[in-house]
RNA sequence: CGCGGAGUGGAGCAGUCUGGUAGCUCGUCGGGCUCAUAACCCGAAGGUCAUAGGUUCAAAUCCUGUCUCCGCAA
């Protein structure tokens, strides 16, 4: 029996952490995530679905505003002596000290094939930059970011078509599994962590405001990419009438217009000319309304 | 009590300020035109205007409460 703590905030590490909780191989001591927060509309305090698993199952939780910081928790965390810390997501940045608690290592998933896209955004970057292929990754975790020894790794094909919460889904469907293999590999030394090439390092910073505006000059694909990289959240926008109108779904058609022009609308969408042929809309977002399909949008527009 | 938008035939909207016949762009159905069509022409069906009260001769419209959806921000 192997005895972890799982650190982990958000939804996507959740099926990891119901998994090693249900593994017959893994015990499950204690869980580490963000401390509640006021979030969405109307500022409702809101715990992490990782916190709200946790409590149906009465694993201990803790949630430090800063783990580095605070040492009562560190002290706990001691005391349950750990084999493995696991981190999914976690969203604090480790300590040394917090590091060498556990009796083997601090492994990390991480949701790309490293050293390609260490960082913060790695899901929706590989998806914007147009990429055929990703991956998810253990690792041992190191101070620097993401730069630790890499245990297993899984490679993920990326459709044409597939949006980021596709691949969100994705990645937290095969994420279980690997890590349950890389504790016992490490376990039983069939696992040996190797370095990170230096070469194809590049990081997936955080995305800013400006990158999820539409800029129409850009080619059609570019654009498309970009759709569904962010789809749902935060999604591409543009603006019209002084709206937000977030773009939710889009296809590349091989036709020529002038860049933001609304070229054609017909009942499967809006068509805008782009730098490079065409893109058309089909379902879009208006500020303050739910989804809609594009060709509706502007069927109430004033003429 | 973080800021804000919205609920009107099946869809998207206007009408609300200034109370007085339910409107627009589509869709659906029927008919016409056409070799044909997602195009065009003619016609029809379909709405207790989110909900509960109040004001009024009269409420989609004014006042009060409730429910639901959404954008920003975090």
């Amino acid at each position: 029996m192997i005895n972890i703590v799982f650190f982990g905030t958000p939804a996507i590490a959740l099926k990891s952490l119901e998994y090693l909780y249900n593994s017959d191989k893994i015990n499950v001591l204690a869980v580490v995530t963000q401390p509640d927060k006021p979030a969405g509309r109307g500022h409702k305090l809101s715990m992490s679905p990782i916190k709200q698993f946790a409590l149906e199952k009465n694993l201990p939780v803790f949630q430090p505003k800063s783990i580095r910081k605070e040492l009562d928790i560190q002290n706990e965390l001691i005391k349950l002596n750990p084999d493995f810390f696991v981190t999914f997501a976690f969203g604090q940045i480790l300590s040394q000290e917090v590091l060498d608690i556990p009796k083997y290592e601090t492994i990390n998933l991480h949701a790309s094939l490293l050293p390609k896209y260490r960082g913060a955004n790695p899901i929706q970057r590989a998806i914007i930059n147009g990429d055929k292929e990703t991956g998810i990754c253990t690792m041992i975790t190191e101070l620097g970011l993401d730069c630790g020894d890499v245990c297993l790794r899984e490679v993920i094909q990326i459709p044409d078509n597939m949006t980021c919460v596709d691949l969100f889904e994705q990645i937290s469907e095969k994420s279980p599994e690997l890590i349950e293999k890389t504790l016992i590999g490490l376990v039983d030394k069939s696992i040996t962590p190797q370095k990170q090439s230096e070469d194809g390092v590049c990081m997936a910073n955080k995305l800013t405001k400006e990158e999820t505006l539409i800029d129409w000059t850009k080619s059609a694909q570019d654009i498309h990419n970009l759709v569904r990289g962010i789809y749902k959240f935060p999604s591409a926008y543009f603006i019209h009438n002084d709206k937000i109108i977030k773009v939710l779904e889009t296809q590349v058609v091989k036709e020529s217009g002038a860049c933001g022009e609304f070229v054609k609308i017909s009942k499967d969408g809006i068509l805008v000319g782009c730098g490079k042929d065409c893109i058309l809309l089909v379902k879009v977002k208006p500020e303050g309304k739910g989804e809609m399909f594009a060709r509706d949008w502007a069927n109430g527009l004033k003429k």
